[in-house]
DNA sequence: GATGTTTATGAAAATCACTTTCATTACCAT
DNA sequence: ATGGTAATGAAAGTGATTTTCATAAACATC
């Protein structure tokens, strides 16, 4: 797997006439070994701890660049930080955000995306894309 | 309805001890008599254009008290601006953004809504808010 | 109606989370 | 090895809030 998103990440690299650097594979390292829904801030402190010349300017240009690499996916959960999230081919699911610990939970439901399409027909949208969050108290945090 | 609303709000001013001013009923009724989904700045203007004496904190300061008192919700619809919609009892709904030119269609699915809860229990999550909003081109902008 | 206490207001400063700038490095095709 | 680009890091800049603080406005109580 993380060699799949290794292999994509030098493709779009190559295609683009980038360069590859010591620094966008270290990045690339920490973000395929770190848990889904990472701040920038979040990667570029798990960066520094073990490369204290890397700076957040390159680990946020980074992020920009998987994102469009296709292999993360940036994501908003209304605390106020930008998240990245890895991305799977042909893969979509939506989030369950425990409200009290930030737990994180994803689930796919094909049905609700098939109601959403239509909603989005009846009123003669176009849809892109769509984010659907559920938030509330994880199993944990309910006791 | 604007009487329901700013009866809940002075009930709210109330309650909580604070002070009936000039300026929150100003707001408040620029606020009744808008569209709905209006930024902070967006509102704040449209109060200045005929009292250019309020201030922006007031304006902001204002939209969180009428939040919290249940008469507007804060919404994000990833644009970088917060805005507030209004609330009406028992009423929920969900969003259709126009990624073109901006335009917000609300629309309510009780299919949708119910397995949502079902995906939630399913995760043993107990759901206090969701989000849905689907992103795309309008009617208009499709042509 | 005047007064005292408490909350609200407005202008400006401070935050926060990016986002961009720019001098310096690092890549990499000759 | 070298020249031409692209990348990097530190610092400055942005934009949207969010907070601070001196002053003003409420609202109970004289
Ligand atoms: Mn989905
Ligand atoms: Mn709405
Ligand atoms: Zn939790
Ligand atoms: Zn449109």
């Amino acid at each position: 797997m993380k060699r799949v998103k290794k292999k994509l990440f030098s493709d779009f690299i190559a295609r683009k006439g980038l360069k590859s650097t010591r620094q966008r594979d270290t990045i690339l390292e920490f973000f395929l070994a770190s848990d889904r829904h990472m701040s920038i801030e979040e990667l570029y402190l798990k960066v520094r701890a073990k490369h204290p010349n890397i700076g957040y300017a390159t680990v946020y240009r980074t992020l920009k660049l998987f994102a469009e690499a296709g292999l993360a996916r940036e994501i908003q959960f209304g605390d106020g930080q930008t998240r990245y999230e890895h991305v799977n081919e042909g893969e979509h699911h939506d989030h369950l955000v425990c409200t009290r610990c930030g737990t994180i939970v994803e689930f796919e439901n094909p049905v609700i995306e098939k109601l959403q399409d239509e909603v989005a027909k009846s009123h003669g949208f176009l849809i892109e894309t769509h984010k659907m969050e559920l938030y509330g108290l994880c199993p944990k945090c309910r006791k």
